[in-house]
RNA sequence: CGGGGCGUGGCGCAGCCUGGUAGCGCAUCUGCUUUGGGAGCAGAGGGUCGCGUGUUCGAAUCACGCCGCCCCGACCA
């Protein structure tokens, strides 16, 4: 069997970055493009790794206090306009439901005109309007808050643009909405949050990320402030794979959530909203997927040790299978990241060698190998996906079964730190700080990427201090950020304050430092 | 939605300029051989060439319209 792509590899390399991603999408059996524009299938074992983001996830939610609910997926248009109205440039593309029935008019299957409805609904982009709705009923007394939510939903944007996990039509998500009596309150929920979308990226996903604020021009319409956390994909964009916002009173104005405080005042919520989603698992690709595919981190891996049992038609397979099931249900004792280790033996009638191949595409962070001499010599053969070739070769480790078993949650862990290991030497050094004027900047990104397909040379980003205008200096700065390709990701957290030097683009007293980069 | 590219069996492509009724590699199925490894040989199945209209005796091939995908831009998680 022989793919017909360089080399062996999978995906055709990371040369033409935009290729091998889909590549790495279309291998690992992720994801397909469905028939409705925009929106994807998400096949077993990509909705796998969605349901490990959710299970750790959804637990920091709760252990910060947050509740799940559930609300509904069509918002009346009104309360869209009401936003709109107090939230300047919140117009989203949307969805939008006109009609409850179908009739058959000449032949074609239509929207009954007498079924228009007299408010039509819109598929929530974002749920902050009916949200908020309840909020207002809900909260009336300071005994009240803070009010902490939480929801798994799915929304719908109606993108000019999509990729296939990074930004579609549909996507998956979780979106927390909350109210606290007062602005510490709000700003420290919206960093607690911010905080833990970190830590969950890194220790998780062994993705490491910059958390840092949005300037004013990036802010979530009517936020007061908007927080990100940014990773480095392997092409040296930035991806923005998590945000925090707090919305001060904004919302709560325009939604009437207002409490009564000890001395009996009506007084407007603070609230914050945040979210991360599916786009979460592109970046998991574009951080760790390497030529022959997919590298999971051990913790979202819906099977983090598959076993190929090398059958090959005769009377020993039955003692080869017997050991394979015996070694797994061994495995599936002992416990990796605080839960039983998720092992798979593959019994699928394909040659054992497809069966590695194709567990190797979808990144299955350890597949062992049992043959005939692993059984006679109580032996387990296997390969760690995240070291997977010597040179062209592939590396597989022996070692005695008993102390395999007894280490199996080690070598998960090791995986899960090499990965971030591997993630986090690339973003620490490819963050640029010497830089200190435009032209610096301009010089090193180069100009802009032709309209060509190539994913074009690797380019990190800039760190460097500006001067944090804002009004028309800034839309000046975005513009001329803009030619480049470039624009400002965030400005990181926990910024010392020695000196900053000049603002690269106004020449002032720089007041804090930024990251500059290429993004998704 | 603007610019560019593309749409031919599951995947990757050739054919299109110079219309004549579909081909290659991989994958799939069957048989035999092979077996610590992304196997070999033989045979087989699978495509109304994105959709529609037009031109023509005849359209994958030409024209027009539409849809979708990819890249760039605008927009965004």
């Amino acid at each position: 069997m022989q793919r017909a792509l360089s080399e062996h590899r999978a995906t055709g390399g990371r040369s033409n970055f935009p290729n091998w991603y889909q590549a790495v999408v279309r291998e690992a059996d992720m994801a397909e493009n469905s028939p409705v524009r925009g929106s994807m299938i998400i096949k077993p074992w990509g909705y796998g790794v969605w349901e490990q983001i959710q299970k750790d996830l959804d637990r920091r939610i709760k252990e910060t206090g947050h509740e799940n609910c559930y609300f509904p997926l069509f918002i009346p248009l009104s309360f869209i306009a009401k936003e709109a109205s107090h939230v300047e440039g919140f117009a989203k593309e949307m969805a939008i439901v006109t009609h409850h029935r179908l009739k058959n008019i000449d032949g074609k299957l239509q929207p009954d005109p007498d079924s228009k409805l007299e408010e039509p609904l819109v598929v929530r982009p974002t749920s902050e309007t009916i949200i908020g709705d309840a909020f207002s009923r809900w909260v009336k007394s300071h005994r009240d808050l803070p009010l902490l939510i939480n929801q798994w939903a799915n929304v719908v944007r109606w993108e000019m643009r999509t990729r296939l996990f990074l930004r579609t039509a549909e996507f998956l998500w979780q979106e927390g909405h909350t109210a606290h009596a007062d602005a510490e309150d709000a700003m420290a929920e919206t960093l607690r949050m911010l905080d833990v979308y970190r830590d969950f990226s890194e220790s998780v996903l062994a993705m490491p990320v910059i958390a840092g604020e949005k300037s004013a021009n990036e802010r979530f319409p009517g936020a007061v402030s908007t927080f990100s956390i940014e990773a480095m994909m392997q092409d040296g964009k930035a991806l923005q794979a998590g945000t925090s916002h707090y919305l001060g009173t904004h919302f709560a104005e325009a939604q009437n959530i207002r409490f009564q405080n000890e001395a009996g005042e009506h007084t407007w919520c603070h609230t914050t909203s945040w979210g991360v989603s599916t786009r979460l698992i592109g970046g998991v690709i574009m951080t760790h997927g390497d030529d022959d595919g997919l590298r999971l981190p051990p913790a979202i891996a819906p099977k983090q040790i598959v076993i190929v049992p090398m059958l090959r038609g005769k009377p020993e397979d039955g003692d080869v299978l017997g050991y394979c099931q015996a070694l797994a249900s061994a495995l599936s004792r002992e416990t990796a990241f605080n839960e039983r280790i998720r092992v798979q033996l593959d019994t699928k009638d394909i040659k054992s060698a497809d069966k590695r191949w194709n567990w190797v595409r979808r990144g299955a962070p350890v597949i062992i190998e049992i043959g005939p001499r692993d059984v006679a010599n109580g032996q387990v053969t296997f390969m760690r996906r995240d070291q997977l070739r010597d040179g062209d070769k592939v590396k597989s480790h022996g070692m005695p079964r008993d102390q395999f078993v007894g280490e199996a949650a080690q070598l998960l862990t090791a995986i899960q730190t090499r990965l971030y290991a591997e993630a986090k030497t690339r973003l620490d050094g490819n963050i640029h700080s010497g830089i200190s004027d435009f032209a610096g900047v301009a010089d090193y990104f180069g100009a802009a990427a032709g309209d060509d397909d190539e994913g074009g040379e690797f380019k990190g980003w800039v760190r460097t201090g500006w001067s944090n205008p804002s009004g028309a200096a800034l839309d000046a700065v975005e513009q001329k950020l803009k030619q480049l390709k470039l624009s400002i990701r965030n400005a990181p957290l926990g910024q010392s304050h020695a000196s900053l030097g000049k603002c690269i683009f106004t020449g002032e007293a720089a007041t804090q430092e930024i990251l500059i980069a290429r993004s998704y």
